[in-house]
DNA sequence: TTGTAAGCGTTATCAT
DNA sequence: ATGATAACGCTTACAA
């Protein structure tokens, strides 16, 4: 069966092309005469627009398309579940399609075959980068060519729009907090250092221990479950620690395990705190406490400022890095 | 900066656009010569193809479209993230291009919001429904429309290609496993009975208890993690279970929480079976012994089938229903 | 209030 | 082996 185009629906009713797409943009100009006629033959003959024609003209598209980056090839986690479902659900709201699109940030230029080839066919009008890379090219592209774009993650460049928690309040949030429960043998378990979110949890998590007299290790380059769980337990044998301070609800499981396997329990014999407050950390046992994350109003600040930039176009002086702040859950594990 | 046309490399190789179009398509008619000179012209422009334009031609852009339902709005699960991970490097494989984007089977003709928009623009050349919905109207709109898909899950109806477990075979293999085991006291936690997947699945499990004088209760509608969570404590307090088998690894971590807040161990206490062998089910403690399934061979079968379509067309005598057979993987829960 | 014609970037059909 | 020209479905001048 053909899809039915604008002229079909132009002939059965006997207006012209112009007309119907004047109806399909609700223009002004037109009788409620006519207006009725064209929507009753468009139902009939199940008229969808064409968003390829319609972009094509350099139209808006209402498309804006999410990356999520390849490069440990297991890119979704739990996280990304969250954000994606805020992500979606509010731009619904805000009468947007999104889709979601893998995307090699070292070489999607050549690669036919990476998401990228979205932005430069014009599908989308703008797009979402999840996850920072240290200069990563596609923001180049975006700035060469105009695009509307912005990076959630902590923005290593002042000049590149983002969304991102405070990270050194996350740190220093969770630091101060596990010093005022009464911990003062602490362990950091935490990402990649090159990542200047890692560096500012960092910093932000010294700066609460300094001067309490706490004892604290920092633990970098655990950015998995696996590594969380091996790293644990090595700890445990090696220092003598009351509470864990892990990045990540779901690298805290595998902390958890570890913890189990030593014979020790949580929160009496060590405590844990974890980051993001994931839905399933309610169901850690015990529950997990947590340094939270707004992640509904993190959703809808990329969102906004994206559709600002699309229906508006970029103005030099807006404002363009939103940084957010985070709280304290406490349940069971501390 | 505008972006380069295929006419723009045309000019600057002295050459006509349909020349540049053979080169970029590779027929055969083109001499060695012109070839590398439009190939050096278009490295020079960064020029990428238009995929709205050839679309709007008709052609294939090579995008596939994975659609996530949201009908709970809490769309996207660590099943999906494992399965994703697969479609999108499988899909990069045989060169084509994945979006995922939600849609909702209810509404997502009137929807402009819909991710079903793309089909009907053309923008892709085929789609992959992750979750089978009873009766889905889009399964209609894509026969219509004769567009190639497949559903992920248990097939309602046999003329809908489909990919799925052998979900008898899951309840039957886990049950017999956890009989063979020793359990004869067993809980069975399942999701929405509507689905053929659960009823198949309840059905094996039944057969495999058939005759073995094992006490065996099953609990329907289950589909949360803290369904799941809930239900384990109150049938800890009015059964005397031996094992808890439920379906899906991620509801059994809420299931774990259930049995330890009672107070008892797992396994000693309690056994705990699970289904999916998701990633993080190694670092629960203890780690879960589930019923496995191969995501990469059931992602490789959706996408081998949809792309089949795309490049012969649909066949009237194809297979079109595939089912997979499952694994026990034995951890330290049972 | 409505219609006509041109063009967006590509590929297909003819020619040459 | 290469090129001119017409589509594809839509929007946007510009007319009427």
């Amino acid at each position: 069966m053909k899809k039915a185009t604008i002229i079909d629906v132009a002939n059965a009713c006997g207006v012209s092309m112009k007309t119907v797409s004047r109806v399909i943009n609700n223009s002004p100009n037109v009788s409620e005469a006519t207006k009725k006629k064209v929507f009753a033959a468009m139902k009939e003959q199940g008229y969808q627009v064409n968003i390829l024609a319609k972009g094509l003209k350099g139209n808006r598209t209402n498309i804006i398309v999410v990356f999520a980056d390849r490069h440990h090839e297991e890119h979704l986690s739990i996280w990304h579940n969250i954000m994606l479902k805020h992500l979606f659900s509010y731009a619904k709201d805000r009468n947007m399609k999104i889709v979601l699109s893998p995307s090699n940030s070292e070489k999607f230029e050549e690669d036919e075959t990476d998401g990228f080839y979205l932005m430069a066919s014009g599908i989308a009008d703008g797009a979402i980068l999840l996850e920072n890379i240290l200069n990563d090219p596609r923001v180049d592209y975006f700035e060469k060519h105009n695009i509307p774009y912005v990076v959630f993650g902590e923005p290593e460049n002042p000049d590149v729009p983002s969304v991102s928690l405070d990270n050194f309040d996350v740190g220093y949030n969770g630091g101060r907090y596990l010093i005022g429960r009464g911990y003062s043998k602490i362990a950091l378990l935490i990402g990649e250092q090159k990542f200047l979110s890692t560096q500012l949890r960092m910093e932000g998590f010294e700066k609460a221990m300094y001067g309490t007299g706490a004892q604290y290790h920092i633990f970098t380059g655990i950015d998995t479950v696996e590594k969380a769980y091996h790293k644990s337990k090595e700890v445990l044998e090696e220092y003598d620690i009351q509470a864990f301070f892990v990045s990540g609800d779901e690298r805290a499981l595998g902390v958890y395990r570890g913890i189990y396997e030593k014979g020790m329990r949580i929160p009496e014999d060590v405590a844990v705190l974890g980051i993001d407050n994931i839905t399933l950390g309610e169901f850690y046992y015990p529950p997990i406490s947590t340094v939270a994350q707004d992640f509904k109003q993190l959703a809808k600040c990329c969102i906004d400022f994206v559709v600002g930039e699309i229906e508006e176009g970029k103005k030099e002086d807006a404002r363009k890095i939103f940084k957010f702040p985070t709280e304290i859950i406490e349940r069971k594990s501390t």
